[in-house]
DNA sequence: GTCCAGGCTCTTT
DNA sequence: AAAGAGCATGGA
């Protein structure tokens, strides 16, 4: 007997949306509302029915300690969609238009590698690269439908990989990133289980200890692993937002900071995904 | 063929 | 501090 848990009532959300959002990549879409999704060791099948998600493949205590927060389901989303809808016609377009978009909590670890390889990436192609190293390296999780699906590695199971295994998998010049990435964090060099608690900054510093790792990709960690909400990540769409929609002339980072705090204040980050979803997937 | 993608690193002004 | 070159890969 399958173990499944039913979440009813959950408005702002959108299963559909949220995989087309470019944080999480692996998930495999069954039909419309439906999709096997794999994180955190699991493979889980998600379906959305209206306003209720039907989770298959984990227990109620799963969804409590897991599941719940990697969802973001306890977070006031009506209240955010509110005030950034408040702020300007763009916002206003792009919440209306993402209004199921959540912000998922997702594994650091994880994170830090897949965002290492989405530096001037395209999204299906970080897709595909996380799937090889996941075959190649993780553990399997099961078989269904004559598929095999795998969980992403651990750091030591990924560390038995060479930068030559890892140009085999089509990872480009983010090979060595990856490499010697590993093995910092094996060496304790940058301690995992500390970096949610440290100040924003503090922690995206401790990131930026990491190679591959700049500003960019530190925010997309800091706002999908960590509960950053207040961090601003500026990618080429992004950009292209603040510089026709907000006339931000100076992309910097410490310029780009100080407009999005001020503006779109303390939850930015959000503010942001709403804006990069738009900005990709409308018309 | 050229351009671009959820950029970073290293070098040169 | 700021700007530019180089970087792997594959799809448009």
């Amino acid at each position: 007997m399958m173990n499944q848990v039913v979440i009813k009532n959950i408005s702002e959300f959108s299963i559909e949306q949220i995989a087309d959002s470019g944080q999480a990549f692996r998930w495999e879409k069954i039909k419309e509302n439906h999709y096997l999704w794999i994180a955190h060791g699991k493979l889980i099948d998600v379906e959305q029915v209206n306003d209720d998600i039907h989770i298959k493949g984990i227990n109620s205590h799963e969804y409590d300690e897991t599941w719940k927060n990697y969802f973001d389901l306890e977070r006031d989303y009506q209240a955010l969609l509110k005030l950034f809808a408040s702020k300007d016609e763009h916002l206003k377009a792009a919440t209306s238009y993402g209004q199921g978009v959540r912000i998922l909590n997702q594994d650091l670890w994880e994170m830090i590698i897949t965002f290492i390889i989405s530096g001037n990436n395209n999204i299906p192609r970080i897709k595909s690269a996380i799937e090889k190293i996941s075959a190649t390296y993780g553990e399997l999780i099961e078989m269904r439908d004559g598929k095999s699906y795998y969980a992403f590695p651990s750091p030591h199971a990924l560390s038995q990989a060479s930068i030559e295994d890892l140009r085999a998998l089509g990872l480009g010049y983010r090979d060595k990133y990856i490499y010697k990435t590993t093995q910092l964090i094996l060496e304790g060099e940058v301690d995992l289980s500390s970096i949610s608690s440290l100040e924003t900054d503090k922690a995206r510093e401790a990131l930026k200890m990491l190679p591959g790792i700049g500003n960019k990709v530190a925010d997309c960690i800091l706002l999908f692993a960590c509960g950053k909400t207040d961090v601003f990540p500026v990618d080429t769409w992004v950009k292209k937002i603040l510089e026709q929609y907000y006339h931000v002339e100076k992309t910097t980072p410490k310029a780009v900071y100080e407009f999005a705090h001020s503006y779109f204040g303390q939850d930015c980050g959000i503010a942001q995904q709403y804006l990069f979803y738009y900005i990709r997937n409308a018309k």
